[in-house]
DNA sequence: TTAAACTTTCAATAATTATTGAAAGTTTAT
DNA sequence: ATAAACTTTCAATAATTATTGAAAGTTTAA
């Protein structure tokens, strides 16, 4: 395999394992396309690269940036941005972690508890309910403190973390 | 808050967060209403239930039984087919954690292996993209590996695990 | 074996989500 | 102050994904 047809298949595997990780299609692209490079790349080169247009690469590279994924870098000498990404993959996984409990996580946790703490009114179906989104909820904190937990040990925390499960 | 009240709002809820588990909407509300019913439920009344068309009620009851969510329960003297899901959420967990390893973690180790062992000739970008896909490589594995250790732990594999964590 | 009761399939359509591109906005150099 | 170089915004459009509903398929009871 050429070094050509690694790079496309890194960059569209990477794109649309995207919802695994909960980002868009472009917005993984771009980010894998930082990832490989070997210096700071600017909007035009991007769009040039992945073939999408201006307006795309510059929505998506600011979610990037919200995520605190992509960084903008001032090149000497250059009138325009240029564009970086988190090259160490822990501390990548660490971020997206985090985001994504914040995002998503918490809002259900929140939602969960509030479902499960309804008034009994003593028939079957409210016991149910109460019943299973309470287990629901301590499920999905547990969870939640979980991935908190291992990605605040920063440093070489999924081996640090994988040692202790193994014990 | 009402029972009622409460009971749409788990639902939506859960559904909304279908992606965070990599399902579709109409499958995690299916999904959600099984999971607080305190009986098997017909197509009939889920369609009825969450106002779906009994095409989409079919074909996501089918997709929840591949992921191995619901199952077929037969209830005396009834014609139809009833439906369940899994009513422990350890085990829900465990199951969707195994499910979702081997549909897309697994599937992204291999093109990342054989994108991070191209041959190497010299120049600075393929060593950058062998050396970043080699660090993604590595990285996904280990999840994927703890993903499964942490699941086969089966009996209240959560709490144990936190236990560790924590030590 | 037939017909009623039920489920599945799938082409058509609707809903959602992503993308474009051009106009508006901003920054910098002179 | 102005114009060139660049970025952002956003309404229009395209692409994707989900949903419908009716026809075809299956099972069961009589």
């Amino acid at each position: 395999m050429e070094y050509l047809e690694a790079k496309n298949k890194f960059i569209s595997t990477w794109g649309s394992l995207g919802s695994l990780w909960g980002i868009n299609k472009a917005m993984a692209q771009i980010q894998a396309l930082l990832f490989i490079s070997t210096k700071p790349l600017s909007m035009e080169e991007i769009m040039e690269d992945l073939k999408i247009s201006r307006g795309n690469t510059s929505m998506n590279l600011r979610q990037l940036m919200d995520w605190g994924i992509v960084t903008k870098t001032l090149v000497a000498g250059e009138r325009k941005e240029f564009f970086t990404t988190e090259k160490d993959v822990q501390e990548l996984a660490r971020i997206v972690a985090v985001e994504r409990s914040r995002r998503e996580i918490k809002p259900v946790v929140k939602v969960l508890e509030e479902v499960s703490t309804i008034k009994d009114d003593g028939t079957a179906k409210t016991k149910e309910l109460i019943k299973q989104t309470k287990a629901l909820h301590e499920l999905t904190e547990t969870m939640d403190i979980m991935i908190n937990k291992l990605v605040n040990q920063k440093q070489n925390w999924i081996t640090k973390s994988l040692l202790k499960l193994f014990k």
